[in-house]
DNA sequence: GTTGTTATGGTACGAGTGTATCATCAAGGG
DNA sequence: CCCTTGATGATACACTCGTACCATAACAAC
């Protein structure tokens, strides 16, 4: 029983593998991210992909955590390099880094926002991929961005009349609408920025417009 | 070549599948949605979906027209009810009336808005069915919704330093997220129309919360 | 009454899927 | 040096899917 190490990184094969689906369903779409297909994207034979996952769901799964946490990652990075070059992080900054990282801008972004919204429509009806870490990820958001526009209220950065919880949900919504507005071609990244920019000064009247 | 009347209606008939296409949809998912899965649902048999439609894609392409067709009817019937109730629907009502209808709060809103999620991220990487009646009908909504606005300003019923364009956006995308937001039981129903509500007050002071 | 078109049923075929099975290297422990 | 265990390959098996094919009732036209 003595647990030797492994000539390979679990973690690191598993990873690789979940990306490959990841790129995959953002270029195919998800329904046609097969094992096969995934398999040969990430460079490795069929019965590997089945090795470290052994089933399809398992599979789905995973990279769906993986994608969510990818986001998460990009978002606090975002607010430290924001902190890094200048004040420290406002309310203001810290609710903009949130919906410009959500914001299909680039590549990477395009793929997230992509791929998070295939998941999204599966998870509406497949109960196996129940929707748990989407929702869970969104409601804890939510809370987070809610907290924010009180304490800038309570700062006196944000007028008093408005909804805290209410203006945070509008808010995100606003963002997950923009994001699949601008993956279908209907609006353009610089637009969707300018809506959102446009409720940043209407919440922080004090801020300058970027 | 004499054109004699067919023994059955075939408009009828394709709607009548159509239908079942979005039944199923709606229940075990768009992608679970297969020729055999309607024709069960239709109670008709398979090979008569392949007589009506010839191809799948044909098939879904009508389904979604359909879908689209109901829902403007559904637009129009909620702002023809208003007129008869009472003033002659004003900019704010319109309004009110497209944000309601497509939020999901009852069966036939929630139907509508898990096909169209479901549709919508499949035309995102599916190239047949390409996204133009989605996206523009989402375009023409959206323009329609900016000149509502503008006539509201014109007649001193919403701030003149408000964009109108901007304001529209935002309207309909939120009222696409809280629709998901819902769908995926983030948030009821209540709480999304609360959030068009408070919007509507912020955009039409003048008006009555209800 | 025959003929031809419309409308419907039954079924078979080929491709694709996820999963399971059998086989085989590589490497460390006794 | 053998032998157990981890890691990988090749392939086979059910099953489902969309589509195609063949057969045949019902009714209109001549």
């Amino acid at each position: 029983m003595g647990r030797v190490p492994r000539r390979v990184d679990h973690e690191e094969r598993r990873r690789h593998i979940a990306d490959a689906l990841v790129r995959t369903a953002a270029t195919r779409g998800l329904h046609a991210a097969g094992m096969r297909e995934v398999a040969t994207e990430a460079g490795v034979s069929l019965r590997l992909v089945q090795y470290y996952f052994g089933t399809k769901e398992e599979l789905l799964l995973a990279a769906m955590q993986q994608l969510a946490a990818q986001f998460s990652d990009r978002v606090l990075a975002r607010i430290q390099r924001m902190k890094e070059t200048g004040s420290p992080a406002s309310p203001r900054d810290v609710i903009a880094a949130v919906l410009t990282e959500a914001l299909p801008a680039d590549d990477e972004r395009r793929t997230f926002t992509l791929v998070y919204t295939a998941y999204l429509a599966l998870s509406l009806t497949d109960p196996a991929l129940a929707i748990s870490p989407l929702v869970r990820n969104s409601s804890v958001v939510r809370d987070a961005v809610a907290a924010q526009l009180r304490a800038a209220q309570a700062a006196g950065d944000m007028p008093g009349r408005l909804d805290p919880d209410l203006e945070a949900i509008s808010l995100l919504t606003m963002s997950a609408g923009l994001g699949t507005s601008v993956i279908v071609g209907q609006s353009s990244a610089g637009q969707a920025q300018a809506v959102i920019d446009y409720h940043l000064r209407r919440l922080f009247p004090a801020y300058p417009p970027a």
